[in-house]
DNA sequence: TGCAAACCCCAGTGGAGAACCGGGGTATAC
DNA sequence: GTATACCCCGGTTCTCCACTGGGGTTTGCA
């Protein structure tokens, strides 16, 4: 019932990237963990993870960093979540499951479970900055 | 996102509990706990849970037990996993919450969570006494 | 009245995972 | 060739879950 700290981080990070992919300029994690005061030892196992997963692109040496690996609009949320998460292998270690009253129960656990993927799946990383940008937009017009 | 194994304890003790609701005649701890194997001793701290939150009653001495508070129809699957999860207080300790970038995914967190409640609050303890008995019915079709 | 059957309360334990931190290695731009 | 980045591995602290145990108290019944 708990979406985990871990996968706002990576929201997060991802979010900093995405208006960066167009230019192809690469971001360092010393700039992502300081603009969103995320550790920064912990966001670049965060960030090895969605490199394996193939949501993002690193590149080594000086003048280095991570850039997203496809465009924005391409990335949706459970891409995100599912990977840092790691909910995709069905590992749903429940201990009494034999009974018929147990099924039943799983049956509901389920459902739950495909509205919130459902919901993680309709939005993309482009979708949340845009959100961003009209919520910012609404400040500037009370701040006038 | 995973509704814990407490939750489905205390679910099962519940339905176990719902048939015996109209003849008024308690059911004792070792009786569910053998039935749908849980632990009794811990079974035991969850219906306490349940008790403080109104949802059964219990009765002390030789020949007590618990029974259900109200109908299985006026109880719902929100009802029980609120109490035992314990997340009606609003807990949610996330630890960037300042950044415009928080928010929204805040935003999103949240739609998640009212999916999921929504989908607890449409279901009774009845509802799955029901779900259950027609489950059982097609066992019995298929067996013949 | 005694006693056993049940609930009641509180406390502790083992394991797992989350959220970190640190030490060294390796690739790359300048 | 050196500074700057990522890369990999391991340890640490903390919290929570699932579970266990040791006492109590209340009650039905012989």
């Amino acid at each position: 019932m708990d979406l985990s700290c871990k996968s706002e981080y990576a929201l997060l990070a991802l979010l900093e990237l995405s208006p960066h992919y167009a230019s192809g300029e690469p971001l360092q994690i010393r700039q992502i963990s300081s603009q969103q005061n995320i550790p920064d030892r912990y966001l670049e196992q965060l960030l090895a993870t969605l490199r394996r997963a193939g949501l993002v692109k690193s590149q080594r040496g000086a003048r280095g960093g991570y850039l997203l690996a496809r465009d924005p609009w391409k990335i949706s949320l459970y891409d995100v979540v599912s990977c840092i998460e790691g909910f995709d292998t069905q590992a749903d270690a429940t201990k009494a499951p034999d009974t018929s009253e147990a099924v039943v129960i799983q049956d509901v656990w389920g459902e739950v479970r495909q509205a919130a993927e459902a919901i993680l799946q309709k939005y993309t990383l482009q979708d949340l900055v845009d959100k961003r940008n009209a919520k910012q937009q609404v400040d500037i017009m009370y701040y006038i």
